[in-house]
RNA sequence: CGGGGUGUAGUGAAUCGGCAUCACGCAUCGUUCGGGACGAUGAGACACUGGGUUCAAUUCCCAGCACCCCGACCA
């Protein structure tokens, strides 16, 4: 990509009204787009780490067996009154009338999917179903803040698993579990998985994954030897307490909750009416769990914590190109031998966004690479010669190679 | 929804009753090019909206709206 002809400029100044670390890069450096507050758009930049996340999530989840679908997020006022959520997630919910009828925007899923359920399962063997989408959640926040962290609007890669028995449901629960870890270790994310309350999903106590950051609106109290973590909305434990197995004493930290997974039971099936015909010939409910990731929300974490002073560092995995290619210098030669890196790079398989802008300084492109943190920086230059430079933008030396030897490493970063 | 803060060009700021300024960015031209370089020319603002006070309001007062922060609530 040249970054000449992309869409969406790095900004100078920070604007001074956004406070929050991530609000400041990911607008500064072209990634979204404010409309209002709580709504976003994703830019080109922003966009493609989106879809690195995505593609990470989707790779996970359906490695568990998970299916991809797409749900609507239109729907009527009947289904969730069939469990009363209507009233019950009034707050939430944005909810209106057209033409006599009313409709809500998706604040969640549960009640769709368990009409699918119904729908399309009637025996044991159709079990367990694993189905998960990518799509907009609408969520009527009293207060929109901490930049893309809290939004009215935004992205979720959200799973659904209907079992025929609660221990199947219990055995998938701990898969996903797993799964979710994985995720968010291939995100950069140190997520530790938390005992919380269910909020408005459920009653029952619920887990959720959260990083520890001081921008985080959570707080959690966990052991550092990884045995035990609470959210302190729960817990009955105190900050400082030796831990049980002798890891030292509990710490209290703030985080951000990047992922939740739930076990609903058998309550929305019954109220919905999915049932099954088991093995004996009887007609059991059906049992629900419900699996949350906000992948825009992953992405301001990642900024919020991947970051120096000059902007963010993307880990590698989520970056939106695997280097950053500068030229320096408008002689001819120099500018020749930048194309051909360019078109070497991308032939190699590498993603690169090319700096190949004639008008601006040495200053203000090293400036815009390092908001824009993808991590691996390239010069070609006088200096340079037929070599490139090769610098992480994680760290402070930089060395020159040959072209084949930067492609080499790079795909090793990669 | 309670409390606080802020609304002046795309962005950041100045003016704080008397013809709306500056920097960055943008456009054109030229010189430059290893950490936001320089010169010249130019475009760009109904000073958030509405009302009030005043000879005169961007400036003072009132109301509304928007955004940010704290709280309540929530992923």
């Amino acid at each position: 990509m040249l970054y000449s002809k992309l869409f969406g400029k790095t900004i100078k100044d920070t604007p001074t009204d956004e406070t929050s670390i991530n609000a400041k890069f990911l607008l500064r450096g072209g990634f979204v787009d404010k409309l209002m507050a709580g709504s976003y758009t994703l830019m080109p930049l922003g966009f493609l780490v989106i879809k690195k996340i995505e593609k990470i999530i989707r790779e996970e989840i359906n490695s568990t067996g998970g299916q991809e679908i797409l749900m609507p997020l239109l729907h009527p006022k009947s289904i969730w009154n069939e469990t009363g959520r209507w009233e019950s997630a009034k707050e939430v919910m944005y909810q209106f009338e057209k033409n006599d009828k009313d409709y809500a925007l998706s604040f969640t899923h549960e009640e769709i999917l368990l009409d699918l359920a119904r729908k399309h399962v009637n025996t044991y063997r159709d079990f367990p179903l694993k189905l998960y989408h990518f799509s907009t959640k609408f969520r009527n926040e009293l207060r929109a803040k901490s930049g893309v962290l809290r939004g009215r609007e935004f992205l979720m890669k959200d799973l659904y698993s209907v079992h025929a028995t609660e221990e199947d449901l219990d055995k998938y629960y701990a898969e996903v579990g797993d799964a979710y870890l994985r995720i968010f270790k291939r995100l950069g994310l140190d997520a530790i998985k938390v005992e919380a309350a269910g909020g408005v999903f459920t009653k029952d106590n619920t887990h959720e994954f959260q990083v520890i950051c001081e921008s985080g609106e959570d707080e959690i109290i966990y052991c550092p030897g990884g045995d035990f973590a609470e959210n302190t909305e729960i817990t009955k434990v105190k900050e400082g307490k030796e831990c049980d197995l002798g890891h030292g004493p509990l710490k209290k930290v703030r985080a951000i909750e990047v992922g939740n997974i739930f076990r609903f039971g058998t309550v929305y099936s019954e109220k919905m009416g999915v049932s099954f015909t088991d093995k004996d010939g009887k007609k059991k409910f059906a049992y629900l769990g419900s699996y949350g990731i906000g992948l825009t929300r992953a992405m301001g974490t990642i900024a919020e914590v991947h970051h120096d002073d000059k902007g963010i560092i993307w880990p590698a995995n989520v970056a939106p190109f695997d280097a950053h290619l500068i030229t320096l210098g408008n002689s001819q030669l120099t500018i020749d031998r930048g194309k051909k890196a360019y078109a070497e790079l991308e032939k190699a398989g590498i993603e690169v966004l090319y700096d190949d802008r004639e008008d601006v300084t040495a200053g203000g492109k090293f400036a815009d690479a390092d908001l824009i943190g993808i991590p691996v920086r390239l010069i070609v230059s006088e200096k340079t010669g037929d070599k490139v430079e090769f610098k992480l933008r994680s760290g402070k030396d930089s060395e020159l190679l040959s072209l084949d030897e930067v492609i080499k490493k790079v795909k090793k970063e990669s």
